[in-house]
DNA sequence: GCTTGACTTAGAGCGCGCTCCAACTCCCAG
DNA sequence: CTGGGAGTTGGAGCGCGCTCTAAGTCAAGC
């Protein structure tokens, strides 16, 4: 696959697929065609959809290095990633939790303002 | 109420309140005592503090001020910042979906991890 | 042979939301 | 009178995650 195919089916742009290959992201470089063009595989394109939910749920590119860091170790890292995501969970659970508070304050404004209206 | 208080209660740094006024984001700017001093009231810690909840949940600055805007603005407004709040809500619930979402994504790795771990 | 279009690179730039700096004023305690 | 601490200002700087630019290469079609 060439990387505006990877683009289209992971909703990343070009660029962001370079920057990710740069900054470590990717299990490694896809290797290139005879005109130099990068070649993805279904494999890739799978890793960096595991990817694009990680920062959707907020892991910082840092975080992401560092579990791919431990993907291209190997066999020998599972317990670890596995804690990584784990941690990784229950962080977004809390978000969730944290989101629904201040929401439920926000709504309580939302009702002061049909109070409001209403005496109108 | 003095800055340093005001950030206390609201958790925002001197910084970030300075900040905000600059913005646009107070009612009014805080009125000043003899030496210069800005002096929160009740109302304005209040205020802030909805600020804070609208920033957790990821409203950006520039929605901020144009509901600080309406709020200036008076009862005339009232039905339009309540639109304003409805939307955001709409907003951070769809969020809150998609990162249930992606979590569900996340737990499948997980459970692989535990998988792959058990026929070692 | 020339154009078009998809790709390549190194590196610069951007938008957001702060965050901090330098230089200053003011007030109070010792 | 001095030092310290809390505040003031305008404006610069920062960290993150992209996002884009410029200049170049290559392959296919006319």
């Amino acid at each position: 696959m060439t990387i505006a195919q990877v683009s289209e089916c992971t909703g990343l742009t070009a660029h962001t697929l370079r920057y990710y290959e740069r900054t470590g992201l990717l299990l490694q470089p896809p290797p290139r065609g005879g005109n130099g063009h990068r070649r993805y595989t279904e494999r890739d394109v799978g890793w960096v959809r595991l990817l694009t939910r990680l920062r959707a749920t907020g892991m910082p590119i840092t975080g992401m290095r560092r579990y791919a860091e431990m993907a291209r170790e190997g066999r020998d890292t599972y317990a670890a990633r596995k804690e990584l995501l784990e941690a990784h969970r229950a962080d977004v659970l809390a978000r969730i939790e944290q989101l629904r508070d201040d929401l439920a304050l926000i709504e309580n404004k939302i009702n002061t303002y049909d109070k409001l209206m209403g005496e109108l």
